[in-house]
DNA sequence: TCGAACTTTCAAAAGTTTTTGAAAATTTAT
DNA sequence: ATAAATTTTCAAAAACTTTTGAAAGTTCGA
């Protein structure tokens, strides 16, 4: 395989990848036309890059640069506005961890502290049984957060070190 | 909060987050349902439950199974097909994070293999830069598959293993 | 201040996923 | 063997998401 059809590849498993995790196509394929791009690119680049029309591109590169893994640059001489994305992987990914806990993670923890404190006799059968599968998911998900957490913060081999700690 | 009304937003949240999780919303909230139904359910109450389609519920119902975090019960003396959901959360998170690696990770994992034997000169820049990246994101890959297996296989309850945390 | 270069917005169009429900298939009781 | 009960299928409809592109907005140099 040659240099350009392995980036084109590269683009579309990257992009697939992406929609899987709930980050919209066309975002992760920017995100991968920059990753792969040996100099910033312009708007322009990315419309011609990957055939995609101009408010597409503004809309997708500002969402990555919310998530912190593209940032815009000045290239002197050039009035047009540049973009890059952070080429370091785990700082990819721990930014993708911390996004998706936001929106995932967080609302859940904030619903389930509400419905264990549901009212009703502690005698009832069915009270008891609700409350104690709350109580179980909660935890579950306290422990996920946590490895969350630990995830987001450390610079290197995260995940195996933290599930192994929460695991065990 | 009442009973019914902290069912009702259990269901709600449960199929809000697992439409984030690339979970299909009715698919999750029939799961919420059955997880906090104290009787196994038929298809009709399911039906009724959420005001959804008999095909609906048969075909989520079905992937939920696959899954394997439902089953099929009998109900002696019943014709119909009962169904109940896998009450111990930690079983159902494994096998939540079984499928997403396998609808996610693996793919790329395939595909990264390929793309870092791009053919080229090795004193290319671009070639060079190509294959580090490539060979950077295999490994960040390969980490998460790791840990993903790692909690998949842990086949301790997780019961057991919070209540170590605890006492330790 | 003007206008060219460039970026942002947003309503409508295209594309995708999910749901419905009626018909076909299957199962079970007699 | 029959028919009633139940489950499964699947094409069409509805709902939802993404993309487009033209118009509005902004920035900057002269």
């Amino acid at each position: 395989m040659k240099l350009p059809e392995a980036k084109a590849q590269f683009i579309q498993t990257w992009g697939l990848l992406g929609a899987q995790w709930g980050v919209n196509r066309t975002m992760a394929q920017i995100h991968a036309l920059l990753l792969i791009a040996p100099e910033p690119l312009s708007a322009e680049d990315i419309m011609g890059g990957l055939d995609i029309s101009r408010g597409n591109v503004n809309m997708n590169v500002r969402e990555l640069m919310n998530w912190g893994i593209v940032e815009k640059v000045l290239v002197p001489g050039e009035r047009k506005e540049f973009f890059i994305a952070e080429k370091d992987i785990w700082k990819v990914g721990t930014a993708i961890a911390r996004e998706r806990k936001k929106r995932e993670l967080d609302p859940i923890l904030k619903v389930l502290l509400q419905l264990n404190k549901v009212e009703g006799d502690p005698k009832d059968k069915q009270v008891r049984a609700f409350r104690e599968t709350m109580q179980n998911i909660q935890k579950f998900a306290h422990q996920t957060d946590s490895a969350l957490n630990a995830f987001i913060k450390s610079e290197e081999n995260w995940f195996y070190s933290t599930l192994m700690k929460v695991i065990r």
